[in-house]
RNA sequence: GCCCAGGUGGUGAAAUUGGUAUACACGCCUGCCUUAGGAGCAGGUCCCUUCGGGGGUGGAGGUUCAAGUCCUCUCCUGGGCACCA
């Protein structure tokens, strides 16, 4: 027997003309009368074919504009198409077709398709970016972003896309590669448009501070922006025999160790570079290398491991603060991009300035003593603290891989051979003369010195806080040759030869043991961590973190903040985007397009063919016509800029234009923005996180400083949601052949059975990734069925006490899962409410009805079919949501978990009247809780009102 | 390497933020119905069990009367950054 079911198509079909007739979803946003909701979805790029996704991001985000409507808001809903772009170009290539029909053909079909879905967009609102309507006003901003020194032109390096013969922005760079084909990026020099927005870098990140969004989300967008703190000092050059002064500035975030820098490296693109060369002993060396390195991309640069640089012969630079004149070196693992594109180069504390300094054997000036706290004799409080200079000697004996040690008598201690420097010694003496002494060896070979190190302890014996200053040495044993040592030292130690299995066993008494022992181990290398100031004349001994200011003052220097975030290059050598509003004169200086001639039409006699033009350059620049009207308007021997803009520029302003959508005196209405922005919440993919949603946050506040817009943040909340994957688990994609077409299982199941799979799947407001399964649509559709069946049991009479309880509990969890984008949990909810409703042969009329309203965001079609069916007025979606009464979900008993220890033993069901000692008593006569106290007497009883009871039990 | 999220049944996932772990579904198993279907309905489904219970949220410790939730370490997975001085 076939099950009573309802005809999906023709349900959907009636709705959705009703809706239209209705104009339901035409926002009036010159309405003040509700409050405003700005609920904003990315805007698709036209690609033709709707596919999950789109329906992942557009009827999802549906159910809470339909939710916030009910709810008496004035909800703007809008839609329209990012419609620049090169799919449509190389599809005109391929093809043959133009692309504007190829891209409105598209929306054509897509705008029919997004109606299948029944969502609640406002299609009055529609913005098309490829419109001349619409890009009318992204010229017009860029017009103004030019007169307001935002927008430059400038000669750059920057990546290049050979396949899509274009230039991208750094964002678009991923891993080296293009982020749409997958080409491997090149490097050019070229001309191109910049719009500046490292001068927002600050806002950009202590606006993100306030901003209600996930923290992944801002921490994604600072480090993009990447912010460190550090320091401008400025070395002097000396350039041969002229002696001429050339200051070079550095960056650091390490200004306390100056001290230690013992060479300057320049980027080999440093402008410096052609002043100093002049003076350089070996400038063909230096023009080879710059040469040699100019035709790798910066990719390309750090792939090669080994760090490379030629040192400029003749030149010295002054360091600031120890006054001494060290080498200059131009090397490519210094980028000219960021900071000055000059280091001071710290070996001893900068990983890569110490592999540089190996390679060319540079001196390595330790200035940070790191500092190890013995745990277990740490400082006495209130003791008298001195300082005392000391050496440890590690001896190593190749032959069975052991280590000199001595094991102490006086207290259970294994160390290294360790003492104190005398009168008149230097340490490496001091360290020979302690191991001859205590241990009679003498036959060594002296390896490395592992450097400095602080020490705190307590010296028990001495009743004094100690702070030791050892310095380390390696040694080899080259003779097993051991003379006598003293009876003195006999009496105080044993000498051992241990392997390192021994020492971790015995565990050395060293609080610098592990940082001594990676240096044995794995050679010397640069501490980066803090420590305490060394060789660094008046700032020895004091605290690194501590001594910042006064170092960079003492340097003459000055704190700078630096931002790893560059320009955002906005040229594209490609057809189908947004004209540069710029013609050049006979000097080739640009101007802009005046105001009166926007839209600064794209010229459609162009020539597509990827062979048609000059590399580098835009399709544009076969225009003949483009040409004719730049020397008709501007005059002979002015030229057009052939270049368009990166769609980024369109999709960083469209939310204000869904204002006024048509308006052909103004970008977007002033009174409108001030009442509808921020958007209020926007939902989107995590792939936009550090690009549109960053180039949308400069743009605004671009605009805002230009009092063009009334807000300087464009969105309040950000929801990045999850993907959908192919029925098999993998990332659809046509290749896979796992794309899942919409409208056949549309056809078959319904949309509203569609989208309700879509909304179960998981967290809407968390980037997850969710398979597609065809199962899930058809346990949906079973659900709608069974909700269908449930008008049979609508009844005239009143509601009883369960069905009130049941239906307001549903209010409550459903209302707020919507409001938080939990989807998932509010079609359980749901699900669990209907089967209550199924367990009485009748429903009361008022339930129902409430029921109905509760059903039309999750599935608007039926929910309005259903309304229609009981004769209900109007339509479902203008009903008011209901609001929960709050002591209709109070229950007058109470489920209480009865606890031993902490361990679950029994339910107990009581009145909520309940106190205490009466739930006490209740609970101590259940047998499971009798049994499980075996006659022990409670120590102890905690009680949570209304959820545990927890006795506790001596034992 | 650094910085973020996460790790819960066979699967997608819940858990009112420290108080009954696995809701709601999918799948699977058993049965019913049958016009034999990619249909519907009913029941079962974390593991072990001597049927009294016992164990269980990647692993190891810890805090607490009580831990999926908090702390420490560790191992995986996903994402971001990466020669950024």
């Amino acid at each position: 027997m076939a099950k009573e079911t309802f005809d999906h198509s023709d349900i959907e079909k009636k709705t959705q003309e009703k809706w239209e007739a209705l104009s339901l979803y035409t926002t009036d946003l010159t309405d003040t009368e509700k409050e405003k909701y700005y609920l904003l979805f990315e805007f698709p790029y036209p690609s033709g074919d709707l596919h999950i996704g789109h329906w992942y991001a557009f009827a999802l985000t549906d159910i809470f504009a339909r939710k916030k409507r009910m709810e008496g808001k004035n909800v703007l809903f809008p839609i329209g198409f990012d419609a620049f772009g090169l799919p449509a170009e190389n599809a005109a290539i391929k093809n043959g077709v133009n692309p504007k029909d190829w891209t409105e053909q598209n929306m054509e079909t897509m705008r029919a398709q997004i109606r299948t879905m029944g969502t609640s967009v406002d299609w009055s609102k529609e913005v098309v970016s490829c419109d001349p309507e619409y890009y009318k006003w992204t010229q017009w901003l860029f017009t103004k972003l030019y007169e307001h020194k935002l927008a430059e032109r400038k000669t750059a390096p920057v990546k290049w896309c050979p396949k899509d013969q274009t230039v991208l922005a750094n964002e678009q760079v991923i891993d080296g590669r293009c982020e749409r084909c997958g080409s491997e990026v090149e490097e050019k020099n070229l001309t191109q448009w910049f719009l500046k927005i490292t001068a927002y870098a600050e806002r950009l990140l202590a606006d993100l501070e306030p901003l209600p969004w996930r923290e992944e989300i801002k921490e994604a967008q600072r480090a993009w922006i990447g912010e460190s703190e550090g320091a401008h000092l400025t070395f002097t050059a000396h350039t041969g025999e002229a002696d001429v002064l050339h200051p070079i500035e550095v960056f650091t975030t390490r200004p306390d160790t100056v001290f230690g820098a013992t060479y300057l490296v320049l980027a080999p693109e440093h402008p410096s570079i052609d002043v100093l060369i002049q003076d350089a002993l070996n400038a063909d060396l230096v023009r080879a290398y710059q040469k040699e390195t100019g035709k790798k991309t910066e990719r390309e640069r750090s792939e090669n491991k080994a760090k490379t640089g030629v040192v400029l012969e003749g030149i010295t630079a002054t360091n600031p603060a120890t006054k001494e004149e060290v080498p200059v070196y131009i090397a490519d693992y210094v980028l000219n991009s960021y900071g000055t594109g000059a280091v001071m180069a710290v070996p001893a504390h900068d990983e890569r300035d110490f592999e540089f300094a190996q390679r060319y054997a540079l001196p390595v000036v330790q200035v940070i003593e790191p500092s190890f706290v013995d745990g277990k004799n740490p400082h006495v409080e209130g003791k008298e603290v001195t300082d005392r200079n000391g050496v440890i000697g590690i001896v190593r004996n190749k032959k069975n891989n052991t280590y000199l040690c001595l094991a102490w008598k006086h207290a259970d201690w294994t160390t290294f051979v360790t003492g104190g420097i005398e009168e008149g010694e230097d340490a490496l003496e001091a360290a020979k003369r302690e191991i001859l002494e205590e241990t009679g060896y003498g036959g060594l070979e002296f390896v490395a010195t592992l450097g400095n190190t602080r020490s705190e302890f307590f010296a028990s014996h001495k009743e004094v806080n100690r702070i030791g200053h050892t310095t380390s040495f390696l040694f080899d044993l080259v003779s097993d040759t051991q003379s006598e040592t003293t009876s003195e030292e006999k009496a105080k130690h044993d000498v051992l030869w241990l392997t390192e299995q021994e020492m971790h066993a015995r565990g050395m008494r060293h609080a610098e043991f592990d940082y001594l022992w990676k240096r044995v181990t794995e050679g010397l290398q640069a501490y980066t961590g803090d420590g305490y100031l060394l060789n660094s004349e008046q700032f020895s001994g004091r605290d690194n973190r501590e001594v910042l200011e006064e170092m960079v003052t003492y340097a003459g220097g000055e704190f700078v903040k630096n931002y790893r975030l560059r320009d955002w290059l906005v040229s594209r050598q490609r057809y189908w985007g947004c004209p540069i509003p710029v013609v050049y004169d006979p000097d080739g200086e640009p101007h802009l397009v005046p105001a009166d001639h926007l839209p600064w039409l794209l010229p459609e006699d162009v020539d597509l063919t990827p062979g048609a033009r000059g590399e580098g350059t835009s399709p544009l620049a076969t225009s003949k016509e483009l040409k004719e009207r730049v020397t008709r308007i501007f005059g002979e021997g002015w030229t057009p800029e052939y270049d368009t803009l990166d769609t980024f520029v369109d999709s960083s302003w469209y939310f204000l234009r869904y204002l006024t959508p048509r308006d052909d005196h103004t970008f977007s209405d002033q009174g409108l923005m001030k009442s509808w922005l921020p958007v209020d919440r926007y939902s989107g993919g995590s792939e936009h996180t550090t690009m549109h949603l960053l180039y949308a946050r400069f743009f605004q506040k671009a605009l805002y400083d230009l009092a063009l817009v009334p807000t300087s943040e464009p969105f309040n909340e950000r929801f990045n949601r999850g993907i959908i994957l192919g029925p098999d688990g993998q990332k659809m994609s046509k290749s896979k052949g796992n794309v899942v077409n919409p409208d056949a299982v549309v056809k078959e199941q319904g949309a509203d059975a569609v989208r309700m799979f879509l909304a179960f799947v998981g967290p809407y407001n968390e980037p997850g990734s969710y398979p597609w399964n065809l199962d899930g649509v058809h346990s949906m559709r079973r659900f709608l069925d069974r909700v269908y069946l449930l008008r049979e049991r609508r009844t005239e009479r009143e509601a009883t006490p369960d069905e009130l309880k049941a239906l307001h509990r549903a209010i409550d969890k459903i209302g707020n899962d919507i409001e938080r984008f939990k989807f998932n949990t509010a079609i359980s909810t749901l699900m669990i409410f209907v089967r209550e409703l199924e367990s009485n042969p009748t429903v009361a009329q008022e339930v129902f009805r409430s029921l109905l309203i509760l059903l039309a965001p999750l599935a608007p079609h039926l929910a309005e079919h259903m309304w229609e069916q009981a004769e209900y007025k109007e339509s479902v979606h203008t009903q008011v949501w209901p609001s929960v009464d709050v002591s209709l979900l109070e229950e007058e008993t109470m489920t209480i978990t009865v606890q031993v220890n902490g361990k679950k033993k029994g339910l107990i069901t009581v009145s909520k009247k309940l106190t205490q000692e009466t739930v006490e008593q209740e609970a101590l006569g259940d047998p499971a809780v009798i049994a499980a106290l075996k006659g022990a007497s409670p120590s102890r009883v905690i009680y949570v009102p209304g959820r545990t009871l927890n006795i506790v039990i001596p034992g």
